[in-house]
DNA sequence: CCATTCCGATAACAAGGGTTATCGCCGCAA
DNA sequence: TTGCGGCGATAACCCTTGTTATCGGAATGG
């Protein structure tokens, strides 16, 4: 028993996609225009939980596809608080903004191990000239981000805590969901509460309070890192969630 | 004197901008790319303060590009709360986000007079096709769209009044200063204290508190809607501003 | 000219959540 | 086995901010 983690012990799957999945799952793509995504998807880079990716800073000539595990964006303040900007699942790419400039404005840690493929921005001229339906998919990707951006923005003014921990709950459990056909309701989270914490914009006090609450009343399990949702409708009642890959209008894409 | 507002008494310019403008801003266009953007803004409708441009729900086959004025984005939570998710202004697609969507999650109502223009969803498709460069430079203004957005839920995330006040202030004057060869350091905002509360997550009162700390503080001066920024780099030291529209890298851009 | 409405300033009070500290559990290494 | 470090739970205290209410000025309309 002694090399099989508790992960597996308690049915965990191992959290896997590529950017040509995360996309083919919004709209239907020939092969000619997975083979395009591919390319972009050659290189191949492990990370180990903790190790960076990038640091804050340095100039960015090349993005990179997170195929595997978990990893976040962070920020620090003067004062030296950190902030999570992002958690990336598998099928992101690494923060998307940085796709417009000349150097990374965030760190990127891996929090468990992890894979992702660099490539340069360049590359992406490529399917920029050879397919507008690829163009236009990108463009979607980035609006979807959007959204969902400000829905935690917009449950972030207003300051509930409650609303904030259920909503990084839904959000993050949703876009598992969408990759993967996941675990049943329950789903495994590398964070720890400092980290919940750091990315909801609460104290890890605060979430340990708020996250026995919501076990109290019912609405979620916890074991070890893994959570189970129980009431879902009751958590986006409070939260407002809502599915930002669901509701899609994809039908003016392009054909090519 | 009767007819002359005292906006422009105080020497107020009309705010304009197109997304041609806002994308040539980015990189250099061609003759050609320019008439490819013209055709998104051939139609042409003016609203006036306090107008409906859409609510939130009716399906969304077209989109709008904002050319003169102000207009906000807002979501009301069940109990009735308003939370202003997104301030527009000249240049700017009008929610972005909901390209990919069927209907528009929230409602969008002017805050001045203002000119938007609408049209289809399907038009993008003919960018897509004739020009690399343009889809590209699409793609970066939704991942700027993204960053302005991360920073903000960065601020949220702590509970910074003073913070939140002054990113506010810079990244809206910052956005009007890019597009609008401005008004010295003075700009003119048609949002109550009411509005800003609800756009930076903080009751009207504490905004008005906020507001006479920083004036006190001689970070800024006010005089009815118009505000002078005194001191940019203290208000920057408070809310971690970083200006989104400089630094970018666009060499990676197609040629065509 | 007065009534009404909108808006910003201010005060008093309440509360949600941050801060700090302590404790206990668990896994891991010497 | 012991010691150490990371992590979550819990308690006490306090500060920032929300809430409610009142007031006064400015603009608007009959």
């Amino acid at each position: 028993m002694k090399g099989s983690s508790r992960l597996h012990e308690e049915g965990s799957e191992v959290v896997t996609a590529t950017l040509a999945a995360r996309l083919r799952a919004l709209a239907p793509l020939t092969k000619e225009q997975l083979r395009l995504l591919a390319q972009l998807e050659t290189e191949r880079r492990e990370l180990q939980a903790g190790e960076e990716l990038f640091a804050a800073g340095p100039p960015a000539d090349e993005l990179f596809i997170l195929t595997r595990g978990w990893l976040i964006l962070e920020s620090f303040t003067a004062a030296g608080t950190r902030s999570i900007v992002r958690v990336h699942l598998p099928g992101d790419i690494v923060d998307a903004a940085s796709l417009s400039y000349g150097s990374f404005p965030f760190r990127a840690v891996a929090r468990s191990e992890a894979v992702v493929c660099p490539f340069q921005k360049k590359s992406l001229v490529g399917i920029f000239e050879r397919s507008p339906r690829l163009s236009a998919l990108l463009l979607c990707l980035y609006s979807i981000e959007i959204a969902e951006q400000e829905d935690r923005a917009a449950v972030f003014r207003r300051n509930n805590a409650t609303a904030k921990l259920a909503l990084f709950i839904q959000q993050t459990f949703g876009r598992l969901k969408l990759m993967n056909t996941l675990l049943h309701d329950r789903f495994h989270c590398p964070l720890n509460q400092t980290d919940i914490g750091d990315a909801t914009g609460m104290s890890s006090v605060h979430v340990s309070r708020t996250f026995s609450k919501l076990e109290k009343e019912g609405l979620l399990e916890r074991h070890g890192q893994f959570t189970r949702i129980v009431d879902a409708a009751a958590l986006s009642e409070l939260s407002g969630y809502t599915d930002r890959h669901a509701g899609l209008d994809l039908s003016w894409l392009p054909k090519d």
